[in-house]
DNA sequence: GCTTTAATACTACAAGTGTAGTAGTTTTGT
DNA sequence: ACAAAACTACTACACTTGTAGTATTAAAGC
């Protein structure tokens, strides 16, 4: 797993493909006004989608004339890969000391505690099957 | 609270700051040399601690000629701004989503799973004594 | 068939970052 | 007192990102 580092432009594109599976720059320009609020260019999505394709990160198919991108990473890929660096960098690397932070912030209501109070249990119960 | 943005080599220098409290630009390059194994040149550090003071996320004062720097922003906002950061562009903005995802890939080992339940105990319970 | 329209290719440019060199000025060592 | 060392100031440069303009070419409308 190599590091991916994604910027903020970046991930809104790359979120648009990971919702839509295949779409082609103008869709993507349609999904980023609509969901995102986004006015771009084409040309600017054009930039980034081709610098995404440089970096392997997305590819595409043609189609006509038109390219049809589509990811090359999954979400969740993504989603560990940005964490954990975050984590490396800012909590000593430990996911445990992101989570003590959180909860000493508040960033949890109610039922997301009762949630992962369950989902922790679930963990010891999965950690426990596997011995 | 405004959007605190900080790269890795800002942060590596930071995390200096936070450490020590106040140091000369040769003590950073000392720290970063000892416990970062990263070596530096002077200047690039004090091109680093110029900007940083740009933004206001450093400051100085002088003795004699030199400055001696000392963080503006504590590690705890650095830590929240940017999990929350990570957590608005990649988890809904909900922090139980990147938690469940921590858990998802087995983040935690069974210490870390027990004690994270303790913890959540006991932010329910303040949770309670608050109302 | 000829003009819009849509699509991509290529170019551009300002900010921010990583990284450091050179120049100039104190301080210090001897 | 002078050379060496320590510091800061200023400059530089390549790379990445956000953002878009212009040029060119292909498709679609009428």
């Amino acid at each position: 797993m190599e590091k991916l580092k994604l910027d903020d432009l970046q991930l809104k594109v790359m979120q648009v493909l990971w919702r839509e599976g295949e779409v082609g720059v103008s869709g993507i320009q349609e999904q980023l006004k609509a969901k995102e609020d986004r006015e771009l260019a084409i040309t600017t999505l054009n930039t980034v989608l081709q610098r995404l394709y440089k970096r392997g990160i997305v590819n595409y198919r043609k189609e006509g004339r038109q390219y049809i991108y589509r990811a090359e990473v999954t979400e969740k890929e993504t989603q560990s890969s940005m964490a954990s660096s975050l984590i490396d960098k800012l909590f000593k690397g430990k996911s445990s000391v992101l989570v003590n932070h959180l909860l000493e912030s508040s960033a949890f209501d109610q039922d997301e505690l009762e949630d992962l109070k369950r989902k922790i249990a679930a963990a010891q119960q999965k950690k426990k099957d596997n011995e």
